[in-house]
DNA sequence: AATCTATTCAATTAATATGTTGAATAGTTG
DNA sequence: CAACTATTCAACATATTAATTGAATAGATT
């Protein structure tokens, strides 16, 4: 038989897929992109990393047709292929949350460090919100937000929450939500706003949570 | 603020779930034992390569936590630990699937080398199969039909094939399935029925696929 | 057409992965 | 408890990967 062949061409190809993801860079670049196109200095920044190295990365993920590219005058913007990959990422990281402990514990201990003490889900705020009247909060990057939010969602940055907390109810809940699970970004905003008497609560899941709840009801 | 840090960790204990299945053989040895257990020297024989070389991928995969290992006498056992599993795999193969024309091509090629021109998905099976009365023929090897199997069907080994022929209708539609797309038992059980006569058409998905299709249900 | 600039390529070094052999180990069986 | 055997470990050669720096490129702007 010549499955042999076969087989071994396969497999070759699909650990293509997985290869580019095997890296931590790359997942985070992925995580990034997850959220809106990027320039590559963008990324750079974002992963703490050279621009050259940044670009290599990109080159990886591009090969693998995990991201794909558009010129936007100088700017040269990487996208996430298709919602596909959010799904994969999404089982690594299940996958990854359930089975490593070291995760947990790493954020765990990340929380207690600000004095988070309790947190919602996408559940949580679906099933929970509307009864309890709350303020739902953005604190992603303004671009973010417009490539996409979660509907009825007020989009003030981090890095404006000092200055424009006068826009915030004393009275009703806050929930703060960010990327997603690995983002810390609503994190630091809940204790900013905590230390100022606000009610505020982060929401681990972000954007791309709720972006693929509500592609699972449309099917 | 510290938050590289939390990032850093998060993401390396991700791509430690990833880097396990970036590796070729890696892949194959995740797919096979997708079917049931298996002892090292099973896995080296069924993906081709030295018992010492197949405990090390072994070693990588537990320390991913992506398989367990119990020991059966003289044995060790290495099974999937849970069904996440299956649906990560099953993830990075769609997307290779979509995204790699390369697979598809290979895929391809090898079918029409065997005549091999339509063939059933799950779908096709469930819709149409009581309707037209066919048979369900399970072609892998005994121990993974025994490990578990789409109900009605019935367990003819490819091995075995040739010699029990006499227990298969030649005026109904055979179905043959074996341990999913990437399989080819089914693909070489069709080739040699349609040779002798029968009315034999191979289906794409396999066991995997129908455990997976239950456990979306059950939800 | 010339300049400017974001991005990619090339060359390098250090680190890590792969697959082979043959020896060591641990657990079972007689 | 001795012998057996499946599995793992250790050591090696080879190959691949990661990150850096600095140069090259390609495309847009003036």
């Amino acid at each position: 038989m010549a499955t042999s062949s076969l087989k071994e061409q396969v497999y070759q190809e699909l650990a293509r897929v997985t290869h580019a993801i095997s890296n931590s860079k790359r997942m985070e670049l992925i995580d990034v992109l997850s959220q809106k196109g990027f320039s590559v200095e963008e990324l750079s920044k974002e992963i703490a990393m050279s621009v050259a190295s940044t670009s290599q990365h990109l080159q990886v993920l591009k090969s693998a047709k995990l991201v794909e590219t558009e010129r936007q005058g100088n700017f040269i913007i990487y996208r996430i292929t298709d919602d596909n990959v959010l799904k994969l990422v999404s089982a690594v990281r299940e996958l990854g949350f359930r089975k490593f402990a070291e995760i947990e514990r790493v954020i765990h201990d990340f929380k207690t460090d600000r004095n988070i003490l309790e947190s919602y889900t996408l559940d949580d705020l679906l099933l929970r919100a509307r009864k309890e009247k709350v303020m739902l909060i953005d604190v992603r990057p303004e671009a973010e937000y417009d490539a996409g939010h979660i509907p009825n969602a007020v989009s003030i940055p981090l890095t404006q929450l000092k200055k424009r907390m006068n826009e915030l109810p004393k009275d009703r809940k806050i929930i703060a939500y960010c990327r997603g699970p690995l983002c810390v970004m609503a994190i630091d905003a809940v204790k900013l706003l905590n230390q100022k008497k606000f009610n505020a609560i982060h929401m681990e899941d972000g954007y791309v949570e709720w972006k693929l709840r509500a592609l699972e009801n449309r099917n």
